[in-house]
DNA sequence: TATACGATCACCT
DNA sequence: GGTGATCGTATAC
């Protein structure tokens, strides 16, 4: 399987999103490959996004979101959780895609044993519970995911596009346009995807 | 140095 | 539907 290349990532942040769904993310532990297919990402773009972390700037921890694009943002939220995200457009401008729930493929015992859980759709169905799974934290956070041997991403099956609806982000409580922004996309018919099942309130993507 | 809070989850009613 | 866990980060003193 081809692995996603950087022109893959440097590009518009909402078409990498969309085109992320479908790709499959793999996570090599103990020499054992934990994979699944990208289900449900958000983007966001730039400073003036305030839902964006890099709304406040460049700091220590928004550098790599300023980096070259196909680089792993992965940060720690709550006391508790890390989220993935993929680092998207031109180098010098912030912007990534969280990748927020996954459909589980290949070591799936292994991510039962991470996650302690009973419900094979709970393995994945958040960027919480996928990090878990996948025994991703900050010791990942800058890799290439384009020439890394333990995290990356290779191309799967696109999605049709009747299949893949648009929402408002989750969890963004900030003023203005961003909390609005349909920036989260997902496989609408995917049990997979974070709240799970779920009502279907977004048309579909043409 | 001190403090408030978050791109979440699990468990409660 | 609601809330506590738990700590790095940003921001204020």
């Amino acid at each position: 399987m081809g692995r996603l290349s950087p022109s893959f990532f440097a590009r518009d942040t909402l078409a990498v999103a969309r085109d992320l769904l479908g790709q499959r993310l793999v996570r090599i532990v103990n020499g054992r490959r934990l994979s699944g297919r990208i289900v449900e990402a958000e983007a966001y773009v730039g400073e003036d996004d305030l839902a964006c972390h890099a709304s406040r700037g460049r700091t220590r921890r928004t550098e790599v979101m300023y980096g070259p694009p196909g680089h792993a943002y992965i940060y720690f939220i709550y006391g508790m959780y890390h989220c993935l995200n993929v680092v998207t457009e031109a180098e010098g401008f912030p912007a990534a895609v969280l990748v927020r729930a996954l459909e589980p493929e290949e070591g799936i015992a292994d991510m039962w044993a991470y996650r302690g859980c009973q419900d094979e759709r709970e393995l994945t169905s958040g960027p919480g519970k996928l990090c878990m799974a996948l025994q991703i934290d900050r010791r990942l956070n800058g890799i290439d995911l384009c020439d890394h041997g333990e995290l990356f991403l290779e191309e799967g099956e696109p999605i049709a596009p009747h299949r893949i609806a648009t929402s408002t982000r989750i969890g963004i409580r900030v003023p203005g346009w961003a909390a609005e922004a349909p920036w989260r996309v997902y496989v609408a018919d995917s049990p997979f995807v974070s709240g799970a099942p779920r009502r279907a309130t977004h048309r579909a993507m043409r």
